[in-house]
This record gives structure tokens, C-alpha cells and sequence, in this order.
DNA sequence: AGAAACAGCGTATGGGTTGAACAGTTTCAT
DNA sequence: ATGAAACTGTTCAACCCATACGCTGTTTCT
């Protein structure tokens, strides 16, 4: 009967609209969108860590504990940030035919998104998805999969496997392109490296490492991967 | 011919007891083994961002700059610490029957890991693993995947899955785990959000909340999402 | 014995989050 | 209309953190 949104996690009332009503007082001259957007507008420019208080309350001309008046801290920023950059899962997806094509629409779109905003990668994983945008992707995945007959408890397993994928395959993408783009660091870790890896007895490692098999293109590795979680559903579905 | 280990990244040299050797001066009293082992002293106690210069200087009596004869960076000491904290895989993994008890075992060895170290989880992922311990964890699941048939490239692609499912999987339970000690919180959370879910249209996460069915033990869904991935795999190794 | 190399410390800087007290502005209730 | 209430942004101030520089004293090689 009281304070509603009093001890909510953080961002939670804030991502779904609900924002403290003011009844007195001066017109605010900020927004929450509009600190959340310039969140963006930097973590888009020059990565995670660009987004701080500090540097948005400078970019909007405002002194850097007025932002308090609008976020509670900065873990609710970056929870607003991230629900606000991730925005809601393409349509296209969940009219897939099928839920395969569905499963991969929705894991492409999710690494899509990882190659667009990196930084997103860097976003620390407080719990499990409680706004909007989020819960849209999740809600998404569970439509798409409505098609393979599974019950509930399984579709959402498959979201964990799905989501799983796409974050541990993105960090991967972005890492080598990382390597790609200064090979001379690159070179220098293969030559530290390599030796080691004979003395250490990691025969696998030291053979892909001097095959340089590793280097393949990895676009069939994003398939490969995707392929198994795919054929595993599919196995599951048949026993049912 | 000069200095090799010049601007390797971060930790490499020190992972694999590469040190600059100490001719004169002083005997230095730390050791960078010694500092390792109370960050994860303190990641063990208190959290992941309990690991911090400052603190471990503190706690070992020297002022924090002395850190900096022992460690390059942050960054330096964090690497070093999760490559500690993992250790070596277990020998008995790599002795499982076949390469879906292998699998499995290397999953649960990491879940493990994860649970008896929540913070290993907040660690960030700067690149491919480089040091020891880590690599010997890949090269662990590499020989488990020998039996499968599948050639290096498939089983790395293979690992990058486990890896995956292991490090989300773990993430959703350390979550979970700490909602159930709350049951306040998690109890105004869902207070909060279930109308919400219905009036946007997310009818499944509305069923799944209000039909209770996300309670659901939390070990059925560590099998769930494994049996898919050894299944996917499984198809695979037939077709070839 | 002397010089070189190196350890740890003090001091300092810059960046970041957060809190408390304060002055100005708007609006509601009287 | 007027005063009180509520809310704004600001300044001041802690506090934590990662680094950089230069000093002093110690150790060891020559």
C-alpha cells in the first residue's frame, strides 16, 4: 500500500517506464533516455568503459551528482544502457518456417547485435533478463520453439543453450578479429607460445597451433556449432 | 636478441614462470606467487571486485606501489589469478570412457569450478586462453574428443560449445542461487513484473511465471542443455 | 671499496562513484 | 496571494582505485 517500486533491483521500474511522478518542483532538464542514449553514443565510440557518469554528465553540460537525481546508481545505468542497445528482437525471426530456421534467425541476430555493439560483451551479467527489451528476445525464442512441440521447461533450456552460443561465439569472433588486426602481437604470442606448448605435452594444441588450422574462416565455425545444438534438439524432438 | 618478452600480453611471461631474473639489490619480499594467492584470497571471501592492488598490498604489509615491481598492471594480476583459481583440469577427466562421459565430465568439472568460485565468472575474457592451467583445460577436452573421430577443428569448435553451455549454465545457477536467499526480493520482482508481462504480450514468460514451472531443479536443466550438445555431436560423428 | 642495480616508500595525479548540505525554482494548498 | 513543500542542480567532500616519479637505502657484482 505503499512505496511500490522501493527495493527493486536496479533499472527495473526505470526500463519499464515507471518513473517517479513529479509533482513539484523545477521542469528536470535531462531525461533518463536522453542519459541513456548518450550511455550508448559512447559505449558505441569508444567502448565499455567510456561509459561512466562522469563523462555523460559532461557531454550533457551538467554537473556529474545531478545524475543521481535520475539513476540510482551507475549498475542501474548500464542495466539501462544494455536493455536499450539490445532493443527488441527482430520480427523476421519469429516468422521463421520452423524452429530451426527460427533457432538460427534468432542466434544470428543475437551475434549480429554482439558485432555492432562489442562493448555489450563487456556488459556484467547481474541476473537473469527482467526488462522489456530482454524478456523480448527470450519471449521470441519461446515462440519460435512453440513450433518444435516442446514443453516449456524444455524451450527454455534451449534458450539457455542458444544464448549461450551466440555470447561464447561472439567473444570469440571479436577476439580474433582483435588479433587480426595487429598480427604483430599475434606473432609474438605464437613464438612465446608454441615451444611451451611441446614442453608442457599439449600434443592437440601444439599441432593446431603449427598447422595454423586454426585461422580458418569463422563463419563455417559459427554453423558448425550452431549445427550440433540444432541436431541435438532435433533428437530430442524425435524421442518425444 | 634483445629483450624477448617485451609487450607480450598481459601475464603470459609471468603465467608460464617466465621472470625478469634479479641480479642485484635487495631480495625482494613478495613473491608474485604470493600476491596471486591473496587476490584469490580475497576473490574467495569477499568477491571478485575485492581484488584490487590496494587491498592485497595492504594485506601483505607494503604500500601499494610495490605491487608494481611485481606486476605490470591490473590487468596482469587478474589474468594471473584466474589462471591460478582454475588450476589444472582434473586428470580424470581425460581418463572418462569414450568421449560423451569425457565430455560430460569436463563440463561438470568447469560447473564445479564456477560453483566453488562464483567470481571466476566476473572475471573478464580479454582473449584466448594463453596461460597453463587454461590451455590445459582445452587441450584436456581436445584428448576427450579424440575418441570421437572428429578432426582438430571440429573439436575446437566443439569446445568453444562446451565452454559455452558450461559458462552460461553456471551463471544462470549462481543467479538462482542467490535469488533463493532472497525470496523478498525475488518475491517483489515477480510482484512487479507479471502484470507487466501479460499487458506486453509476452505469454510465455507469463505462463512460465505464474505456472511456477522455472522452479524446476536446477541439476535437470545442467542435463538437459548437455544431452542436447552430446546428441548434436552424436549426429555429426554418424555422419561421417 | 666503489658502482650499479634494484627494492620499497612517499608523494602526487587523475579518474571514478557516491554522499551531504545548500540555494534556487516551481507548484500545491491555504 | 502567499507560504510551505517538493524537487531541481550545484558545490564540497569523502573515498577507492590505478599509475607515475623520484628518493633512499640495500645488496651484489666488479
Amino acid at each position: 500500500m505503499s512505496d511500490e517500486p522501493a527495493q527493486l533491483p536496479p533499472g527495473l521500474a526505470l526500463s519499464w517506464g515507471v518513473l517517479p511522478v513529479q509533482r513539484r518542483g523545477p521542469k528536470p532538464a535531462l531525461s533518463v533516455d536522453q542519459i541513456v542514449a548518450t550511455g550508448i553514443e559512447f559505449g558505441d565510440s569508444q567502448g565499455f568503459e567510456a561509459i561512466s557518469l562522469q563523462k555523460i554528465a559532461a557531454h550533457l553540460g551538467v554537473s556529474t551528482n545531478a545524475m543521481y537525481r535520475y539513476v540510482r546508481s551507475k549498475d542501474e545505468l548500464i542495466v539501462l544502457v544494455a536493455e536499450k542497445a539490445w532493443g527488441r528482437a527482430p520480427d523476421h525471426i519469429a516468422a521463421s518456417p520452423g524452429w530451426r530456421a527460427g533457432g538460427r534467425a534468432w542466434v544470428k541476430a543475437q551475434v549480429d547485435r554482439y558485432a555492432e555493439r562489442p562493448w555489450l560483451l563487456d556488459v556484467p551479467i547481474l541476473g537473469a533478463p527482467v526488462t522489456p527489451n530482454l524478456l523480448h528476445w527470450v519471449e521470441t525464442l519461446l515462440v519460435v520453439m512453440d513450433d518444435s512441440g516442446l514443453n516449456q521447461h524444455d524451450a527454455l533450456g534451449c534458450a539457455v543453450l542458444f544464448d549461450g552460443y551466440a555470447r561464447s561465439y561472439a567473444n570469440l569472433a571479436r577476439q580474433l578479429a582483435a588479433s587480426d588486426s595487429m598480427p604483430v602481437e599475434s606473432a609474438a604470442v605464437g613464438e612465446f607460445l608454441v615451444p611451451r606448448l611441446k614442453s608442457a605435452g599439449y600434443d592437440r594444441l601444439f599441432a593446431m597451433y603449427t598447422n595454423h588450422e586454426y585461422e580458418d574462416t569463422l563463419d563455417d565455425d559459427f554453423d558448425f556449432g550452431l549445427d550440433r545444438i540444432l541436431d541435438g534438439i532435433q533428437v530430442l524432438i524425435d524421442r518425444r
